[in-house]
DNA sequence: ATTCTTACA
DNA sequence: TGTAAGGA
C-alpha cells in the first residue's frame, strides 16, 4: 500500500489535492515535517502524503489550523492519533501496538517478568503476535513518564490497579445516575459531563494537599 | 530550463 | 492563499 515512493512539491501536492502554496504554508506552521533535502529538490515520501490527508480530513471536520498544529506534535510521537477524534468515539483511549524492544526502551530495565505479568494481568497489556498492544497511549504515556521519574514501575501499576477499583466506582455510580433518570442512550451524550467532574474534583483534591502540606510545614517549624 | 523560496498583495 | 520575481 505504502511504497517508498518520494514526491516533489508539485507531485505532493497534486496528489494532496492542494497548491504547492499550501504546502509551504503547512510546513511553515510545523504541520508537516522538513522534507528529504537533495540540493535544490525537496523530497516528500508518503509520511508526508498520509499527514497532509489527515490535516485535510481534519480540517473538514472543521477543526482550526492551530489545532491541528497542536495535534501535529502529538501525531509525531504516537501513531495513528488521527481517527481518534472524529472516527473512534466509542473510546477515548488509543491502543499502542509496540515491539518488545520499543515497551522495553520506555521503562529502561524495569520490564521484569514480575512487572510484565502485572501489566498482562491489569489489561494493560496485550499480546498480537510479536507485538505488544497497550491498551491506553495516555496510559503508556504516564506510567512510563512516573518511571522516568524515579518511581518504581511496579508501584506504578499497583497504583493504576488502584485507580482501576476508584474508577470502576465513579463509573457506577454515573451509569446509574444517568440510566435512573433517563434513556441509556444519554450515557454516551452525557459522557463528557462525567468526565469533567471527576477531572475537576480531583483538580479541587489536590489543591486541598498542597495546601494541608504546606500549613503542615509552617506548623511544625 | 527547472525547482523552490522570498516577498508582496 | 495567489503570484511575481529571483537564487541556484
Amino acid at each position: 500500500m505504502a511504497d517508498k515512493q518520494e514526491y516533489r512539491m508539485a507531485e505532493l501536492a497534486e496528489r494532496a489535492g492542494i497548491t504547492v502554496r499550501t504546502l509551504r504554508f503547512y510546513r511553515e506552521r510545523g504541520l508537516l515535517a522538513p522534507p528529504r533535502r537533495e540540493g535544490r529538490i525537496a523530497w516528500y515520501d508518503d509520511h508526508h502524503l498520509a499527514r497532509l490527508r489527515t490535516i485535510a480530513a481534519l480540517l473538514e471536520r472543521g477543526h482550526t489550523l492551530s489545532g491541528i498544529a497542536e495535534l501535529a506534535e502529538a501525531l509525531d510521537h504516537g501513531r495513528d492519533v488521527a481517527d481518534l477524534l472524529g472516527v473512534a468515539p466509542p473510546t477515548e483511549e488509543e491502543p499502542v501496538r509496540l515491539t518488545p524492544e520499543e515497551l522495553a526502551a520506555r521503562f529502561e530495565g524495569e520490564v521484569t517478568p514480575e512487572n510484565l505479568a502485572a501489566a498482562l494481568d491489569l489489561g494493560y497489556l496485550g499480546t498480537d503476535g510479536d507485538e505488544i498492544v497497550h491498551i491506553s497511549r495516555r496510559l503508556l504515556d504516564v506510567s512510563s513518564a512516573l518511571v522516568r521519574e524515579g518511581i518504581p514501575l511496579a508501584e506504578v501499576l499497583s497504583a493504576g490497579a488502584r485507580v482501576r477499583q476508584h474508577a470502576d466506582a465513579l463509573a457506577d455510580l454515573f451509569t446509574d445516575l444517568i440510566v435512573r433518570h433517563g434513556p441509556e442512550e444519554n450515557l454516551h451524550r452525557l459522557r463528557p459531563l462525567a468526565r469533567s467532574v471527576v477531572e475537576a474534583e480531583l483538580s479541587l483534591a489536590l489543591d486541598r494537599r498542597v495546601r494541608e502540606r504546606k500549613e503542615g510545614e509552617q506548623g511544625e517549624d
